[in-house]
DNA sequence: CCTTTAGTTCAAGGCTTATTGAACAATTGA
DNA sequence: TCAATTGTTCAATAAGCCTTGAACTAAAGG
């Protein structure tokens, strides 16, 4: 029996939202987009935090809408739902994917400290 | 003295979706969407809550650079950072406000349930 | 000066989140 | 069948979030 999902209509932009406002669930968003069509696993994402952390944060994306988890053998197999977010939200997957992909995989403080810009 | 806002380098996208990932705070962006170049106040936004409670959501909004709060006499005039966040990450806030503009000023249930897509 | 107007700050409440380790399920391969 | 692999569920904890009303500040106008 398979996981659950979303439909489309039962996506909202608020949940895909908070879904995302994580550095960790970033990172794994980041690391989804940079690996598209690769077949990546859970246990790909161990170094992002334990196995425990992961399974929490990937059922997170997946009740978000934001991932598609398919049940293969004893591991799943995790996808961004383009299409689904594509048609939904037009462009908000790319512009968050084009931050997300250059983010560093293990958290690193941030440090400057600047003149007000506007 | 004038508001704390953090600089373009203190804004991370973490922090963004974060800030816009609740119901309120996005109600917040659309209403300033829809009205860009009104001389929106804090007062404005008393439909979506209690005062004390949109002072709460603008300040987690300007916190997060995504509004800029400028003290005008006895009100302050809230602004969307659109060149700030457009210079970051781009296509991003047009996504976010297409979907935002559209949203119900006061939040009603979701009600439809249909058979799964994908 | 006194009042009104516009927002903030504070303390408290109840709720949700992120993280952990230990225990559990389910599939695979020997 | 047994053991290894892959991932989930559970209970617990610590931290953070949203909401509230009461008290406060600060500017503007009479």
């Amino acid at each position: 029996m398979s996981l659950q999902h979303p439909t489309p209509d039962q996506i909202t932009l608020a949940n895909v939202l908070a879904a995302l406002g994580d550095e960790t669930r970033l990172a794994i968003i980041g690391t989804l987009a940079r690996n598209e069509g690769a077949n990546m696993t859970c246990g790909q994402f161990y170094d992002l935090g334990s196995k425990t952390n992961m399974s929490y944060h990937l059922a997170k994306l997946r009740e978000a809408g934001v991932v598609w988890v398919e049940p293969c053998g004893t591991s799943r197999l995790i996808s961004l739902r383009r299409e689904t977010l594509d048609s939904l939200f037009p462009g908000f997957l790319d512009s968050v994917i084009a931050t997300a992909t250059k983010l560093p995989l293990v958290a690193a403080s941030a440090h400057a400290e600047q003149a007000p810009i506007r």
